[in-house]
DNA sequence: AATATATATGAAAGCTTATTCAAGTGTTCA
DNA sequence: TGAACACTTGAATAAGCTTTCATATATATT
């Protein structure tokens, strides 16, 4: 995919790679969309959330039920929740005392998918 | 960031739950892909990260280009690098005195992809 | 109404991380 | 050899994040 540039000894880089930068430049996504993108995946980067998305895409569960699993106190969990939940990955509903929490997108998974082929791949 | 090591107390919640969480307890993917899989993803979790990423799918760069691509200093690009590399997702060759960096990974594009799937339901 | 349970939330502590600044390495060329 | 260039790196600072603790809210029960 990346291409080969010519054998360019000296780097007055804002002069002789301009080109490239400018087309670079040009087939770049909007600014916003990237920072879009990376606050998306600053919520996977945390371990207590991915144990939290990985456990309700098995099954929904309640907020105690989810501290219990990962050993955490219900606080944390709760805190870490209203992040998934404002990241639109989460999403709620109210059962008496109790608030089940599940996917919002079913494309989590996929998402994990991607990471974990990654992961395979260094490791060989 | 650290673990409590200290049980979490049941709540009757739990009791009654029993069988789910052990059912998801089982299914769960080992405690150290799951960590894996948020180191990834914190690399990902960058704006400046993400743009390098993307300009480096569309051609092989050197350092001081990236730089004055993105409006940054070369050190803080160079130190960005780095965690890229890390990371396994970009590698590089010397050319004299120029270094030039590209994508490790192909499947860089694919994780955006999904990523970027995700923001374009949110915003429906 | 009073109490217990399940969850949410604000503030603070403690840790992590991104960028800057200054100094260093490695390479080319006069 | 020395100066210029491209890049790297270590330390410091500042900003951000996760968890804890204490407290608040919402619901059910007696």
């Amino acid at each position: 995919m990346a291409k080969k540039i010519q054998p360019i000894e000296r780097c007055d880089c804002d002069v002789i790679h301009e080109e490239i930068v400018n087309k670079v430049r040009e087939k770049m996504p909007q600014e916003e969309t990237l920072y879009d993108l990376a606050e998306l995946f600053k919520v996977f980067g945390d371990s207590t959330r991915i144990k939290i998305l990985w456990a309700l895409d098995e099954s929904e569960m309640c907020v105690c039920d989810i501290a219990f699993l990962l050993n955490m106190t219900q606080s944390a969990i709760s805190h870490q929740l209203r992040v998934l939940k404002q990241a639109g990955l989460v999403k709620s509903r109210r059962e008496g005392k109790t608030v089940f929490y599940s996917l919002e997108d079913e494309h989590v998974k996929q998402i994990f998918d991607q990471g974990l082929i990654h992961i395979s791949e260094e490791s060989k």
